[in-house]
DNA sequence: ATACCTGCAAATGGTTTGCGAAGTT
DNA sequence: AACTTCGCAAACCATTTGCAGGTAT
């Protein structure tokens, strides 16, 4: 049994068909998928999935903090299977997802609103950049 | 007149007068308003005024840098007059905004896109914070 | 048995847009 | 006059939700 599957049953919610289908889908994506992403790719090992499902899952995988969500500079939501803290740089022209960690960020933005008089609770920091062309 | 109306000219846009009651409003605005807020605020002036031309205008004067968009993490846009380049701290009990500034993160964000390859174009900067008590 | 889940279709809510009328240069 | 811009209402689109039937425990 998968480690996210042991959450869920670990949180106590139901180990239902729709589920387990979502929870191989993510466990498999190497990427950052969209709520269609997943859909698709569920859909393909079950094609009576509903998209509500998607998104009801995926909400609730969020709050339970099994996935993180995302909202890049598109309009839609992106998902990941919640890993160490990093941040992303995406790719303007693909739309791919680096992730990255620095400790030195993370010392600072703790610093920066700790002088401004707050506890730093979030925070979001995202790159986006154009692939620099090593003279091919 | 204002410097963002000089602007709008410069631009060749035409001088309207519901153009001039929103360039009037964010003018006043120290905050960063919402589309409704600007809204609100413009139809106190002229109570005529539509909520399709709020956004119209709102998007054109981002498309011509006279404004900057942001999408917090709250499901909708707000807008502040551009100035120089600043991130944001949010304050997760009021949703008040507060900007900050500083030359360390600006070159530890360049770096980073560097070593992953990349040309930084863009990025977003925003931390969610609760105000730390000092024992009142 | 009884919560909890699901699929469907309809509703939501912020934002955009087509259109004919009105305004700017 | 020529071209923008405006206001209205309808359209959009990602996401959420009510409901009635189905399912895990």
């Amino acid at each position: 049994m998968s480690n996210l599957e042991q959450n869920c049953i670990d949180a106590g919610l139901k180990m239902t068909a729709p589920r387990r289908v979502i929870l191989q889908v993510l466990g498999q994506a190497g990427d950052h998928p969209s709520v269609d992403d997943v859909y698709a790719r569920a859909k393909e090992i079950d094609s009576s999935m509903s998209i509500a499902t998607v998104y009801r899952t995926l909400s609730l995988f969020d709050e339970m903090g099994f996935v993180t969500r995302h909202e890049f500079q598109e309009g839609r939501s992106r998902y990941e299977v919640s890993s160490d803290h990093h941040h992303h740089l995406v790719d303007l022209e693909t739309g791919k997802v680096i992730e990255f960690k620095d400790e030195e960020i993370e010392k600072l933005k703790t610093k920066i609103a700790r002088d401004l008089g707050y506890d730093l609770v979030e925070c979001r920091l995202e790159l986006y950049g154009r692939k620099i062309k090593t003279d091919g």
